[in-house]
DNA sequence: AATAGATTTAACCAAATGGTTAATATGGTG
DNA sequence: CACCATATTAACCATTTGGTTAAATCTATT
C-alpha cells in the first residue's frame, strides 16, 4: 500500500467519521490529506467507494468480535460482563463509531445485510442456556441486550449532551468513561441476578 | 398561520428530521409540500433559518417535560420508573427524534447551550434526596442517567440492526416497543434497590 | 371596478461540488 | 541515457443546489 492511498485513507476517515457522507467534501478529504484532489479519485474512482471502502473497515467493529471471550464456557453473567468491559474501553478509543454506524445504517439499511450477526447471536445462545439453568433471570433477551447496548453505547453519542448536564469538560468525561465499565458490569448483574 | 407557511414546516419536519440537514434538499420539501421552490425562502428566507425553527421546536422534546411529575413528592423510584414509561411512549409516536437531535447536537454542540436542563437537573436532585435518606443504592448520578437513558433511547437508535438480530418485522418490533416500558421499569428498580 | 398589498410562479444566477482530462513529473529498467 | 509505466497536478466540466427576481395572480378594501 503506498504512502498516498494511506494518507488518502486517514484523512477519509476522519472526515467522514466526523462528518458523516452528506457532511464531507472530497476537497476537504484532499486538505486535509495534503494532496490534490484528484488523487482521490485515481485511488478510488469515486467518493462513494471511498465511503464505502471506510465504512466497511470501520463497521465491522460496531459488534467487535471478541472470538475467545464469546465462544468460551464461563458463565453467562461473566461473560457479558467482561464483554461489557472491553466493548466500553473500545469505544474510548473509538467514540465516533456508534454514531457513524448508526447513522449509515439507519440511511441505507441494506448495509446491516453485511452486519456480523455471529457476536450477538453467540450472546444470546448462551444466555438462553444460562437462564434455563437458572443461572439468571428469565426475560426477552432482546429486552436485555438492548438495555445493555444502550448502557454501553449512549455515553458516546450523548456526549454532547451529557457534558452539558454534569459541566464536565473532556478531561471529566475520559474520567467518567473510566469508571463506566465498572458501573455497567454493576448494573447487568443486578438485572440478572435470578 | 396561514396554510402554505404549515404545509412547508410539515413537509420540512419529515424532510430534515429522516435526511438530517446537510441530507435534506429545499427542492424535495417544496415537492413534498406542493409547492414551488421559492415559497420557502419567501416565508422563511435560507435553509438554515427553516431548519432551526424544525429543530428549536424538535428538540425541546428531547428531554420531555412532564411537569407534574418531575416535580412530585414521590419517592425517586416510582417517580424514574413513570418518566422511562411516559419516555418510551413518547418515542414510539417520535421514532426519529433522538437520533435526529443527537446528530445536529453533536455537529453543533453550541445547539446543547439551549437545552432545558430543569428535567435532568430535578431528576438528579430527587435521586440524591432518596439515596441519602438509603431509599435507593448511592452511586455517581451521571452513570445513573446514561443507563437509564441509554435503555430507552438505545432501542430507537438502533432500530434496523435490532431488526436484523432479531429477524423481526416493523410489526413485532412496536410489539417489542410496547412491552419496553414495563422491562425497563424492571431494570431500573432492581439497579436502584438498595 | 380600481387600487394596493400580499402571494405564487417560472426563469434565472452564482457558488459549490463530484468528477474528468491532458499535460507534467517521477522513478525504476533495459 | 532513453523509455515506459506510474503518480501528480492544474485547469476544466457538468450538475446540483441554495437563493433571487421580475412578472403574474390572487384578495381584500375603497
Amino acid at each position: 500500500m503506498n504512502l498516498t492511498e494511506e494518507k488518502i485513507l486517514q484523512a477519509a476517515e476522519e472526515i467522514f467519521l466526523k462528518q458523516g457522507y452528506d457532511g464531507s467534501r472530497m476537497q476537504a478529504i484532499a486538505d486535509l490529506a495534503g494532496i490534490n484532489k484528484a488523487m482521490l479519485h485515481y485511488y478510488f474512482r469515486s467518493k462513494d467507494q471511498l465511503f464505502e471502502r471506510i465504512f466497511k473497515e470501520k463497521y465491522g467493529g460496531f459488534f467487535p468480535t471478541i472470538e475467545g471471550l464469546i465462544s468460551s464456557q464461563i458463565n453467562f453473567i461473566d461473560k457479558i460482563c467482561t464483554f461489557a468491559e472491553k466493548y466500553t474501553l473500545f469505544l474510548i478509543e473509538n467514540p465516533y463509531l456508534p454514531l457513524f454506524v448508526i447513522n449509515n445504517i439507519n440511511k441505507n439499511p441494506d448495509f446491516a445485510k453485511n452486519l456480523p450477526l455471529n457476536l450477538p447471536k453467540t450472546l444470546v445462545m448462551s444466555y438462553m442456556e444460562d437462564a434455563e439453568k437458572g443461572l439468571c433471570r428469565l426475560m426477552n433477551p432482546a429486552q436485555l441486550f438492548m438495555s445493555i447496548f444502550g448502557m454501553c453505547i449512549f455515553p458516546f453519542i450523548g456526549k454532547p449532551m451529557i457534558q452539558k448536564v454534569t459541566g464536565e469538560n473532556d478531561e471529566d468525561f475520559k474520567e467518567l468513561m473510566k469508571m463506566r465499565s465498572n458501573e455497567i458490569k454493576e448494573h447487568i448483574r443486578l438485572i440478572l441476578k435470578p
